[in-house]
DNA sequence: ACAGGAAATGAAATAGATTACATCGGCTAA
DNA sequence: TTAGCCGATGTAATCTATTTCATTTCCTGT
């Protein structure tokens, strides 16, 4: 068989111009029954596949879309179950023939560079941009650069831009609730800093269920840290630390596994609530009590509309609903604080 | 500012054509010091970046790698650590310009097509497969499409092919002389399917140890599953499982999970090892003992030797050493099988 | 001062597609 | 019959770099 490399060979076998393959290839209802169906043949026959770049430097459509980690310290690891949202992005798009590049922003340099080096280059439609902060100055920089994008996570304030976020606000709400209907009112919460928008938002919710009780916000009872298991673990083991709250609430899986390992240190049980639903909450013992987000979801949604917008349609931010997954670690503790 | 999108604009400006102005930035040793100096401040001035798809066009490089798992699954998952996997292979390719891409093999057809169309593509440069099984097909399929690249995981024969591995001969190895140590001699393997390659090794790991202290091997020691936590849990809970064993050795942590949970809830202890030393081992009580494998050195590698063949050099097949991390699970374990 | 070779540069071909514009039939309406 | 239009097709320009080959420039040695 000879080899068949390009648009000009299946031309030349189908006795047609380049400009009729491509468009038999592109906009077939361009294209003659008759003569499609010809092209169609033959292309199948030495199964032709078009040369992607000579495509999109053509066309301007690269059909590659970026995932964006900042940098890599907080990058990650910092996402639970980065691995299955990435998974359903990647097979989201796979199915519209686009390719996911993972990227993370250089440390070394401001994320300026990252997103500009990308768009110059030329290399991919669109981004999704991971673990958006507050004020996160990234939004304006990729509108600056007339980038299209989805940001995972959001600010509060609807900015010029499109984002998929899971409701933490909601998240905060349930979890909270959860414990004020186990009869706790002293609710000590375990969260992020303060510029973390997903924090603020959890802190929020945690609000609102207080409110809604009737029980007083206590500034006292949040505590801010970066939610690592050993940070908290040495925080609430250490014997200084008063533990006259009646439940803990962390703001993620590991921060509440460091909570109940060292209360059960300390001899002391206390319901405890975690958030994320990651691989460990159901694994460890007790189970922890947890807020579920739906990570996968929330990766297809994020697919879905950065597709759009490459598109050149239109696309609405969202935000997608979480769910109390109650295990042992609330359910199960019967031990109460010693209140002295 | 006037915008300068390309080489001609760049070319123009600078007086030059545009065959020098691409030397400055491919080859400046061709270019006269004084040109070079007048083009790279151009070039600077106007922060040009060449478009990458116009690039590979031409010069057939494309600085792409595809990091392709096998049918969703059993992909990421199934590979422990994962996002850290990708983090450091990336990390390691920002430095060298090259895009990490993340696809995932067609569920639907058979590896093939997904391989040949991206070779078609011309889209990347090289590929990391990962989640090499025996007699995997996809080496002999690689080849045939004459395309370049590193497997994770290899299948014993030192074949056609170059991989990246942890030395599971070893980490079976490791555990079992662990065990050894304790004074234990029935030891329950509960290894993955044969047909899985680090599943193989693993075992001939633990026969070495065996041998070497002279226990005799008893093929009724050794059980295969899938290895998730559940089926493991369900299969140790059963009272019908004859627990006569004097100690486990599974080759994931999650099984090893699944294994302590039913001990635990049949009044039992036994030592226990498992294998990766995901972030779950340190975190559950006790704290599983495991095999360590240095994911991120692994990702390295990988990367280095994907871009070694993409540049035409040679690269060495290598594994890596695992290590043994003990923890409670099995130093802490007082109370001894009730051998009946 | 000049031949000859090396170094620097430029013109044009090239990679492999898409697409604007031109052309050619065939068909309808007058 | 013929002007006028539409749909199908082809021609050639285009996208943006790289690279071959030809040409010019600059030395060096005699």
């Amino acid at each position: 068989m000879t080899s068949i490399k390009n648009l000009q060979d299946i031309a030349r076998k189908a006795g047609v111009s380049t400009a009729t393959v491509s468009r038999v290839i592109n906009s077939p209802d361009k294209v003659s029954e008759k003569t499609r169906r010809i092209v169609e043949q033959i292309i199948r026959e030495h199964g032709y596949i078009p040369n992607e770049f000579a495509r999109s430097l053509r066309s301007n459509r690269k059909n590659m879309v970026a995932i964006v980690n900042p940098v890599p310290q907080e990058s990650f690891l910092s996402f639970p179950y980065f691995s299955l949202f990435l998974r359903s992005v990647t097979q989201w798009f796979s199915r519209v023939g686009v390719y996911t590049l993972v990227v993370l922003e250089d440390p070394n340099q401001s994320p300026y560079t990252t997103y500009r080096k990308m768009m110059e280059q030329n290399v991919v439609d669109g981004f999704i941009v991971m673990g958006l902060k507050r004020d996160d100055p990234r939004i304006e920089l990729l509108n600056s650069l007339k980038a299209r994008f989805v940001a995972i996570g959001h600010t509060g304030e609807e900015g010029p831009y499109v984002y998929v976020d899971s409701d933490n606000v909601q998240g905060g709400y349930l979890a909270t609730r959860h414990l004020l209907e186990l009869g706790r009112k002293r609710i000590l919460m375990v969260n992020g800093f303060e510029n973390d928008c997903s924090s603020m938002f959890r802190l929020s919710g945690y609000q609102k269920a207080l409110e809604q009780e009737g029980v007083r916000f206590d500034p006292q009872l949040v505590i801010n840290c970066d939610l690592e298991e050993e940070t908290v673990f040495e925080m609430f083991s250490n014997e200084d630390f008063s533990l006259e709250a009646d439940a803990v609430f962390a703001t993620s899986d590991v921060a509440a596994i460091g909570v109940i390992k060292a209360l059960k240190r300390r001899h002391h049980s206390l319901p405890v609530v975690g958030f994320d639903d990651i691989p460990m909450a159901s694994s460890f013992e007790p189970g922890v009590t947890t807020i579920r987000q739906p990570i996968e979801q929330i990766g297809r949604k994020a697919a879905e509309k950065i597709f759009a917008l490459v598109e050149g349609k239109a696309a609405q931010s969202e935000m997608v609903q979480v769910e109390l997954v109650a295990r042992d670690s609330t359910l199960r503790c019967q031990i109460q604080s010693d209140q002295e």
